[in-house]
DNA sequence: GGGCTTATTGTACAATTAACACTATCTTTG
DNA sequence: CAAAGATAGTGTTAATTGTACAATAAGCCC
């Protein structure tokens, strides 16, 4: 083996792991953005993000930084892409891995802690200018969720573990900024045998109450060992 | 801003490249290694990678490894993931970025250098083990090929500027393991209008020769501005 | 009870997919 | 030069899936 030492030089790098923790309320796709206190980017909105320490795993990061954060553990989590432009740091050459996360809202208390002064959820259509590449990061995570719905039954993760078809729609049409045709999308979703009829219909509403679906993990199991693929669509563009 | 010292502690890692680069001949996808000729994994075979410059970009880097290992330029690159488990390396803290990548083998001119003894083509489907974590890399690389051929039209990257439509259903049928019915797969790929009839066809052959197409590059950014979505399907499982 | 609001359901037509077999064209060989 | 061998090329039908569309149901509020 060479010596180590020969290598010194490229040993100068730092990553880190930064978050774009997605959360569905009032209708809205909405990320969760903290507040900086510091420079760089003193009181611009960040996503939430540190270094990884040295022998801990990108993965187990992304999940640390979620739990310290927002307080949530086994969280859906998914490496997106990894940044690493030479001057998007001050401090040196930081790259960072990007992950998305959903959440479940109402799950999710924010701390404020130590560079974060502030945390808040911001609709994805209105972000102002984030800190660092962070816009950049978003955005592409956006891209790879409106594609990953499509293909993986994980908009479920958004919601409460009681949803209505109206909210599962909603949901949808937020992601995808789209109307989606009630009827077909509702029996399209039924017909994929996914959903779990939870014999109970929605309380305190000032009109006809709508019944009550949990996601069926066990169900979507057991129809992935038989090769079935999940799959919803956009529908015909205008 | 806080003393960049303080987080002098962060900036011990390194970061490398690492490509899966495939090729399409003799009706198999193939993935070019490299022969180490050093410890640690000294005579695996292992991915083409390095260390990325303090200054450079992955992508850039990306690209580098590419011209310095196989001669190429302007190649199709595309992120895969990032692999930073901590005892990866032997070196030390070494996460790395995952590229795949899309070649005409007739191009390429593989030229032994440094560390690469050896370097060669490789069924995927016969791949020993490899050096590191690179066969898990090839893995995520492949199954990323498998969903990205479907809805871009980038399986062309492969094939020679000239290629017979069975040439290319060749191609789908090598990367998803499937087999796909002729004529369907004809009339779909011709209805998308994205390939030039070259007016010539096969020779030297013996038997009725094919009639050469090339895929249409104007003609996919027309169709693409007008909102058309390239799709293909690997068809019903049995 | 009437009005308001959202939930729920079915049908007909269009488009796409899937299954399937024969003829055409070229080379090689006897 | 005829026959054999090999792959190219092509069209129709049935089944499935997607799309468009509107009336009735069930609760709440007054």
């Amino acid at each position: 083996m060479p010596p180590r030492e020969s290598f010194n030089a490229y040993f100068k790098s730092a990553f880190t792991v930064d978050n774009v923790i997605f959360g569905f309320d009032e209708g809205k796709l909405k990320i969760l953005l903290i507040r900086r206190n510091e420079e760089p980017y003193d009181n611009y909105w960040a996503l939430p993000g540190y270094f990884v320490m040295q022998d801990e795993d990108l993965d187990a990061a992304a999940q640390r930084v979620l739990r310290e954060m927002v307080g949530l553990e086994n969280v859906y989590l998914e490496q997106v892409h990894t940044f690493g432009a030479p001057g998007r740091h001050d401090f040196g050459r930081v790259i960072t891995v990007a992950y998305y996360s959903l959440v479940k809202i109402a799950d999710v208390s924010p701390k404020a802690s130590g560079v974060a002064q502030e945390v808040m959820w911001h609709p994805v259509q209105d972000l102002g200018e984030l800190a660092f590449d962070h816009g950049e990061i978003v955005s592409v995570a956006l891209n790879r969720l409106k594609r990953s719905i499509r293909t993986r039954p994980i908009g479920f993760e958004l919601l409460p573990p009681a949803f209505t078809l109206t909210d599962l729609q909603h949901l949808y049409e937020a992601i995808w900024e789209t109307d989606l045709e009630k009827r077909n999308f509702r029996k399209k979703i039924l017909s994929m045998d996914l959903l779990k009829d939870l014999g109970r219909s929605q309380e305190g509403v000032a009109h006809r109450p709508a019944k009550l679906y949990s996601f069926d993990e066990d169900r979507y199991q057991a129809l992935m060992d038989e090769g079935f693929n999940f799959e919803l669509r956009e529908g015909k563009r205008k």
